[in-house]
DNA sequence: CGAGATTATGACAGTCACTGACAGTTGACA
DNA sequence: TGTCAACTGTCAGTGACTGTCATAATCTCG
């Protein structure tokens, strides 16, 4: 039920890219149906709280139909995460090389949120997404596999990164160790902000950036004393 | 099947400290074994390969009375965890005031393990405990469940952290920065060492070691200029 | 257009993690 | 020794998945 199928239908004679043929357009829209009655019934009535069948019901299709387009009720939550996921690493891989990998890494968030709504937007209402996220946030389970998923993320940013430094990942420890501090914050902005009231991106960038600029004060000697030294700040954002 | 009911039942008559009665002991030695049991099942044949019902056949009881001792099947795989981490708190908050956070953070890391053996064997074999632990990080789920303890913990140091500054954590964002960084780089260790051949606590160490010396150097504007500071080498554990 | 190859789907059966309810045992304690 | 409370086993039930097989809907090609 969104731009996606709507579009394809309608482009079907004309566009010289794709004319799925009916089959697949059919799968589509079960496969959006499914994904966004799930979501809708998840953040309405709980995750632990919905079944399977209910999902399947709500589209009027089999148990087992559901279980043919998702492996897992797990992973209907995670099917826009994904999108937004490599969104930000397409991101990553366009930042200019002089960049330092800390900075880069900050650019290339804010950067790929400037585009967010749209990528979302493609499969479900960005309102239903942000529901979503606070979902995974409060849900043990849910965050449980984010927090995991968010682990291979770091690994595939951390090649990148060494691949923009021309450096080998297994030789260098600093790609996977940035990374690790960068994503170590961002989980933490991200935890804040499902805690908090304002649900809007620009509520989550205005946290983020906050944070991010804590990085090299944080980490800094003595917390009592202003902050010296060049190393000590990585990207030498100060603020607060 | 370890030490402690062995000392528990022994010590009975003369200790003023404990004597537990009869059924508190039977209570801890049918924990113990099933414990004992399901990690041994876990990392010889795998986690999911493992149903509780083998589990509760190899102590002889019901699968109704595995899950009054635990939750479910992964909370076993925690248990020895959780000591660990306590233990690792626990130095955290002993670590003297002038030190700086994240410098005090990685001297707590070190202190606890140089103690860890002992706590650990009072409930299993440490050999046991470090296949746990790799069983843990090749285990999708277990990994997952293991990440999110994790974040728990983190918001648990963040507040140890903020107290000894005599900080607030929701008003000073630096606790919980500190820690994030601090524990996205123990994760990426962890990582690797479980993905690494050496499972001794020394080969921890170095792993760990060598990366928290990574922060400072990574975070630094710029990798291709010799980051000056004592801080660089990293003890030459680069390997895998 | 129609027959046969593909492929999505439904119906059904089965496994496994987990939970509630109830009854039978067993250690605690007067 | 007998009563009470805590443990435990048995049984039944739910919900997430998975395998299998028959059916029905597309697709392909003559």
């Amino acid at each position: 039920m969104r731009t996606r199928q709507q579009a394809a239908e309608a482009a079907e004679p004309a566009g010289a890219a794709a004319r799925p043929g009916l089959r697949e357009r059919k799968k589509q829209r079960t496969r959006d149906a499914l994904l966004h009655a799930a979501l809708e019934l998840f953040t309405t009535q709980g995750y632990e709280q919905t079944t399977v069948d209910e999902i399947a019901a709500a589209v009027d299709v089999s148990q087992r139909t559901f279980f043919r387009y998702f492996a897992n009720k797990e992973e209907t939550t995670f099917a826009v995460q994904d999108m937004v996921e490599s969104h930000f690493v397409a991101a990553v891989r366009e930042r200019p090389a002089h960049e330092a990998p800390l900075d880069a890494l900050r650019r290339a968030l804010l950067d790929s949120w400037d585009t967010l709504g749209e990528v979302i937007e493609e499969v479900i209402p960005v309102e239903l997404h942000m529901r979503t996220y606070q979902l995974i946030e409060s849900t043990p389970t849910l965050l449980a596999a984010h927090l995991r998923r968010s682990s291979e993320l770091e690994e595939e940013v951390a090649r990148v990164i060494a691949e923009r430094e021309g450096l080998d990942v297994d030789t260098d420890p600093r790609p996977r160790v940035v990374v690790a501090a960068f994503s170590g914050v961002m989980r933490l902005t991200g935890r804040l902000w499902g805690a908090g009231e304002d649900t809007s991106i620009e509520s989550m960038r205005r946290v983020t950036e906050s944070y991010l600029d804590q990085i090299g004060p944080a980490l800094a000697e003595d917390w009592n004393r202003r902050c010296r030294g060049p190393e000590r700040d990585g990207s030498g954002v100060h603020a607060l």
